[in-house]
DNA sequence: TTGACACTTCGATACAGACCGAATTGTGCG
DNA sequence: CGCACAATTCGGTCTGTATCGAAGTGTCAA
């Protein structure tokens, strides 16, 4: 006999998935964007190989995750944004909770203060990041997800991105992704991605090896608040 | 042996308790913001009276709905509108998959059309509000969350909205919630609440009992279109 | 007080799935 | 070719928990 199904989409299907302690951790550990072998997710969540294979199996055929062979590696890596959003609410949603799984020690407050999510840059210096484009007029909301203006544009360019390849690509430019630890939007999408690239090649900030931080050197990040000052005269 | 636990939030835990199917049908009648007994809500789960109990507890020891007790009744809701977001997010995620639990049918597309979400109205209609408020210059984003413009403050004092008490207490007025249906934010807080409120009391529209829809009348709808136009010029 | 009803607790069952080690398949390197 | 290594499959164990009915607790109304 088959459970009883109500209307309404199958939330309690990808829920089970994210329940799984193992698979959580996978998946956190692929909130970096980074793709991942199979072993080192194993590693991530603390159990054996074939085991965390059984799981990465279960995560592809639920699409949170998608795979790419690469030689004798197979890589995995979130679906897609989507995914990421919702692992975010959900983790903005625990913190909020006092459910950290562990005290907070001095890595969790750099991870509050800069932090790649899914290739684009999370944290305060994202929220910042967002904000500032906002304020100075360069975005503005455009139905559900923001919008770059005509100023936007420029501005965008002379810090060196490819703009018209974002566009050219038929992935969204640009999205909000909510931040869990600030409870705040921040910049997601393509052109997301495309100016936390830009931040590493010009140098201001590097991700630090296997950890989702993100390092800003004080020149770094001296240029960055230059490009994107905060409260620009407003309100407080 | 205690699980290895990792940094970070413990998503796993509260994914797990959405994750089972009883819970979730549990969640998902409580979205409508409408507080409903055990017994009822183990009607609406599909199961029996005892193990809904079970369940109850599992959600109120996490935190993610709280109990009233009320003569011989127990009346349980959402413990906030944290949780409700975490929900759409994940009924927007889950449908974007296309996992939806059954076809869909007539009941469904009413609840495209306007639902309750958590006491506020989702759906075309919600998104319609949304909106049309922020195209006509009475709402603009700051920050994180959507706030009121003056004109906006004075255009819903005269659908007769108390905005008065709505500040004074220390909920939130406006937030965004994220629509599952068409994966677009609409508005949420104690002004998306009070407006709702408001269309009932106005005769605009009336909650169908035991469902989230929510239905129109022929008039009422009418003069939600003139209170909030879409498109008032600008783009298509 | 007694009965009806709402809800919880208890005991027992049953099933799902998380887990591991060993064996297997597949790929790249020497 | 043959070794090393990545990943999966298989068989088996075991814990967790969803589930129910029956009995227990509490509350309201005669």
């Amino acid at each position: 006999m088959v459970k009883a199904m109500k209307h309404g989409p199958d939330i309690a299907r990808i829920a089970a998935l994210i329940g799984d302690p193992a698979r959580a951790n996978i998946l956190t550990a692929l909130m970096s964007g980074k793709a991942l072998t199979a072993s080192e997710l194993a590693g991530e969540a603390g159990v054996s190989a074939s085991t965390a294979s059984s799981h990465l199996g279960r995560l592809l055929e639920g699409r949170l995750v998608k795979e790419a062979r690469q030689g004798r590696h197979k890589y995995f890596a979130l679906a897609g944004e989507d995914v990421a959003q919702v692992l975010e609410v959900l983790m903005g949603f625990a913190a909020g909770q006092g459910h950290l799984r562990t005290r907070t020690g001095p890595k969790d407050a750099q991870l509050r203060e800069a932090r790649v999510c899914y290739n684009h840059l999370a944290g305060a210096r994202g929220i910042q990041l967002y904000d500032s484009l906002f304020a100075r007029g360069f975005m503005m909301l455009d139905g559900d997800d923001p919008r770059l203006t005509e100023a936007g544009e420029g501005f965008v360019r002379d810090l060196g991105v490819d703009f018209d390849h974002l566009v050219k690509s038929r992935a969204p430019v640009c999205r909000t992704c909510l931040d869990w630890s600030a409870r705040r939007p921040h910049l997601a999408g393509s052109l997301g991605r495309a100016l936390l690239k830009r931040f590493e090649m010009m140098g201001w900030a590097h991700r630090v090896r296997d950890t989702r931080i993100i390092s800003f050197t004080s020149e770094g990040l001296r240029q960055f608040n230059m490009a994107f000052p905060v409260n620009p005269g407003s309100r407080g």
